[in-house]
DNA sequence: GCCAAAATGTCCAACGTTGTCATATATCGG
DNA sequence: CCGATATATGACAACGTTGGACATTTTGGC
């Protein structure tokens, strides 16, 4: 395999020109740079990893921790984050952290002294761990939260506009034809799912066609069996809603087996929407109607933080919230009702 | 961040000795191995994962790829490999990588020059790509393959006793006093398919109660779509199954919503059985009972396959094929009929 | 207390890269 | 075409660890 010196030989140059052509901050002639290019192609030279993350103060890996092993989110953000690196030139490591165990500050030295990793980027249900992140910062760690569970804060966040998605979702209802709409929030202590209830409430108050009415938004705290029992007490109801708003995908799913243990079809008898469009929307049937999290572009921005902060000495404050662009996603579990 | 001169000092012994300690294989009394081993504990000390990597000849790194971005099995294998290798000190290194895009050579050539991997755990849906494992072969990456597609090969792997599950499986439904199961077979080019299908079989030859009829064997190819179109003729024959096997759970799902829509409940009026126990099993109601891939076993022979390889330099034959014992989840989708 | 064996130490080179600092070469105004 | 000043390039040490080739100390059995 071939080495820096090697592309240096072969280039007729130094070393050092080579690690400058490939670190570009500093100038080299376009000739030289075209000729160790060509060098590096020729002998399929890939810079050492290791060799680099150990002589070099700049870190290339991002970490990114696993909390709850379940979540569909975390999966689906694992591949956006591996690609979204790759493009990048960032390497990711992933490691586990139970954060319910004790032992998980330990579990985190662990990690951070393994991959050596100064940029991380943390994922639901870790992104509002406050203990975490507190102890990230004692650690001098820089990170990007994902969908934070408190808005408030002053560390850096990606995060998708929920209220207007919200809204959206309850407007797509609404045109529908539906005039009694329920919602299965999620929990009550993580701010997606207050926008997104916010959303839905506004939705309606300005769309109008029906009263806000307290005894059709139930909590279902983003789980199934909960979600399970808030479906059953909306469908049970003497005037049942037409149609459901659950504030996660896997909340919708409890909806779909209470309907069908009740009898009612969807979508015919009832318009189900789910959000964060996980694996599970496409594996149940009729497929989930739901808003998809922009994994890609959530991903990429959280990279290219880090990046710009890198080129950038202090070019950014340290606490920005970048909000990006959802999908709606409209399949098979919505359409009029009656 | 303490290295290892720190630790020897406060060891009271030379960063040799710290490093026989580490790598253990030279001899080392027990009151100075305990020494040094609290020194760390006491340092958080870590070794440098870039430091051993570019010295040492030995690689600690065990690469691992991502086919197919929706598969439950993959996502559930990245958590127990995670854990396997934190364990026995490899670091996993995740990539992605597309079998069907005509770009795949690249992206392997990418992982594997940034990575410096040569232990690779390959899983489904890679495990059945015979053109990888070729390349992989010439690339000299010694890898050990999960589950594989075909049985034939010369490569290690490690995988459960599929015929031995499904018929387990099917016993419990026999024994529940189902005389009419049907089966929902995987991808007919896989040998897993073919095992669980044999396993099925098997079983109702030997336990009696029921003739084996082909036409309430179909394949659903590990697919939801072509699972539900199995399950509605399945379901919709005149002397319709009391229990359907589904070769996994994502087939599983897709009995449960044709069941629903023809007003069949699970499990009163059909037992439904799946495999593999992905996130969806208990993400569905009522919750699936199945067979539990041992993933963290495999995960750990795959990794100590790599880790023997390497202590005993020739010890065992290149062609292992590891089996491992299931887990039989039984769950509230199967009851007795009628 | 002697001796072999086991345990530990010493010292230096090497892995592949980047940072620091010095030097060579090109560019430009006059 | 000269010297001055950018600009481009090079030499060498350093990152933290392991491996090699020994030398030295300790241990345990007699």
């Amino acid at each position: 395999m071939a080495n820096i010196f090697d592309v240096a030989e072969k280039a007729g140059v130094s070393v050092k020109t080579v690690s400058r052509v490939m670190n570009s901050a500093e100038q080299v002639r376009k000739s030289t740079r075209e000729r160790v290019q060509r060098a590096m192609l020729e002998l399929d030279y890939n810079p050492s990893h290791a060799a680099r993350e150990l002589r070099s103060a700049r870190s290339r890996s991002i970490g990114m921790l696993f909390g709850d092993p379940g979540s569909g989110f975390q999966s689906r953000f694992h591949h956006s984050a591996l690609q979204a690196c790759d493009e990048a030139g960032y390497f990711l490591a992933a490691g586990l952290l139970d954060e319910s165990s004790p032992d998980w500050d330990r579990q985190l030295s662990a990690f951070l002294s393994r991959t050596r990793v100064r940029n991380m980027i943390v994922v639901p249900p870790l992104s509002g761990a406050t203990a975490l992140h507190e102890r990230l910062i004692e650690r001098g760690v820089s990170f990007v939260l994902v969908s934070p569970a408190q808005s408030s804060s002053t560390i850096p966040a990606v995060r998708m506009d929920d209220f207007a998605a919200a809204h959206e979702v309850t407007r797509h209802l609404l045109d529908l034809g539906h005039r009694r709409i329920g919602h299965i929030s999620g929990a009550p202590d993580h701010v997606s799912s207050t926008l997104r209830q916010e959303g839905f409430v506004a939705a309606i108050l300005k769309h109008g066609g029906q009263e806000v009415r307290a005894d059709w938004i139930r909590s279902g705290k983003f789980k199934f069996e909960p979600a399970l029992e808030a479906a059953e007490e909306l469908l049970m109801s003497k005037d049942r809603p037409t149609a459901i708003f659950a504030s996660n995908d896997e909340m919708a799913a409890a909806v779909y087996f209470t309907a069908s243990r009740l009898g009612l079809r969807v979508p015919q008898d009832l318009s189900v929407v789910g959000f964060d469009d996980v694996a599970i929307a496409r594996t149940i049937w009729p497929t989930l109607t739901t808003i998809a999290q922009p994994y890609d572009a959530m991903s990429r921005a959280a990279v290219n933080y880090f990046a710009a902060r890198e080129a950038g000495e202090n070019g950014r404050p340290d606490a920005d919230v970048i909000t990006l662009d959802y999908e709606f996603k409209i399949r098979n579990s919505t359409a009029a009702p009656g």
